[in-house]
DNA sequence: CTATGGACTTTGTCCATACCTTTGTGAAAA
DNA sequence: TTTTCACAAAGGTATGGACAAAGTCCATAG
């Protein structure tokens, strides 16, 4: 019996269990104990194997597992923040660029998109960040319950008319999507506010729009997307997750109505 | 220019992504190409590690993305096999707790149940780790496309009968789904065995039944599931994900058809 | 004919290590 | 004051190896 194995049995048998799953277990005590509060940082991984007696691989492959399922984000050059302390998630849907939107689009048929122009009047202006009076690019996204189904909810997301030949190029070889919009576009979708969340990725969205790549500060991160607007759909910095950008969602009344 | 960046970019921009990415990438064409059937094996890890130049790490992590869409199933001993070539996702739906099962019932309409009894025979007592003979709780349970639409798929899940408080407990307060289940009860749900994913959020779960909250291996799990029955629908052990255990799930064949 | 026990294959787990990329910070330069 | 640059911190990617566990297959014993 070590300190190690100390630490794991400890009052509970975690006995049998691989050992990253014995130490995810642990993490999510702790997480439901509130040791690690919503909002913090848990520790580098190299600490967490420390403790642990393991080594990254092992305290990787447990904190993959409390990602995956919504207690914490990671992200490089930061950390691991814990961004929910029981399973009541949000309704979470990351996109990383517009070309995984389309993807998404394209492939799973959840949801339909139109892409129009529209010229920003000041509250639209404040809340995109850009000038009133300017002209963006308004993607209207439907995600429906299957491809013959109703909408679900309703998304929004603006884009600066600069970046039109990025929408275009992925807009060009889609297809299916238009079709679907087409046959479901006639009828207004009532309103019902639900948030949802979209992550940033800094790297391959500027890879992606051939900008030179480099450092990103939150701060820089933040002037380029309100100055340039990189980034699909991010209106409002959310102050609880350092890393996530609110998006406006309007869910159809289908839904809870008929 | 090495043999293996030939390997990679062939006729296809994947570069500036990580390698496993790019192996994923390729794998997925493959997929969609039909180089790898539905129901066939993969070719093993070493293989592929060998075939791309990389190491088993490396495909490991392109494997896992593959099987995080749902287009491959992974088994130790067996290999990977291809369960879904294109968008044709598996349904995926997570169950912390009875609560949130109920709650997803209640709420959403998704799921339709109904509450009777049964007598195990042998082959219901192997399943579900009872004995024949042994009085279990049957939930039967329907996925809906609405509140008024179709059925998608069928659920049946068992809970010894020394819970049945619990149930009832959350049966009560139901009301709609009931309703619901006595409007469309009627009629046959024709089969097409799917599989569904339920997580065990052991600490909602313990809380929730009074029981002293800690952490549970998933051997005690296991056990606790199935001689005291705390989890629902939870049958097989699923080798490929460890924290996962499967459901059966009978999809409707209005769902296809029609 | 059954079943039992190995040999073999394949994925799962775990380790130690190395280097890259992103981010934050602060000092230095303009 | 603002920009630029260097550096450290932290996660991301990748290698290579080792052993464990699970499943398949087959020869052999009963």
């Amino acid at each position: 019996m070590t300190t190690k194995e100390d630490d794991l049995v400890e009052d509970r048998p975690h006995d049998g269990l691989p050992r990253y799953a014995q130490i995810q277990k642990i993490l999510e005590d702790r997480l439901a104990a509130g040791i690690y509060p919503v909002g913090s940082l848990l520790p580098p991984e190299l600490e967490l194997a420390v403790e642990f007696n393991s080594s990254r691989t092992t305290i990787r492959e447990a904190l993959r597992y409390l990602r995956e399922r919504g207690y914490v984000e990671r992200r490089q050059g930061i950390g691991t923040r814990v961004i929910s302390d029981t399973s009541r998630a949000t309704f979470y849907q990351s996109f990383g660029s517009l070309e995984e939107l389309f993807q998404v689009a394209v492939e799973t048929y959840y949801v339909v998109m139109d892409v129009t122009t529209v010229t920003l009047d000041s509250e639209l202006a404040e809340l995109v960040g850009g000038l009133a009076g300017e002209e963006w690019i308004l993607i209207n996204g439907v995600r429906w319950t299957e491809p013959g189904g109703k909408p679900i909810c309703y998304i929004q997301s603006y884009v600066p008319k600069r970046f039109e030949h990025v929408v275009a190029q992925f807009a060009d070889h889609q297809g299916p999507f238009f079709a679907l919009l087409e046959r479901y576009s006639e009828g207004p979708i009532e309103e019902a506010v639900q948030e949802i969340r979209a992550l940033p990725m800094p790297v391959e969205f500027t890879r992606q729009l051939g900008l030179k790549p480099g450092s990103w500060s939150l701060q820089l991160l933040r002037r380029y997307m309100t100055q340039s607007g990189v980034l699909i759909a991010s209106f409002n910095w959310h102050p609880a997750d350092q890393m996530a950008y609110r998006m406006r969602i309007h869910r159809s009344k289908e839904m809870t109505g008929e």
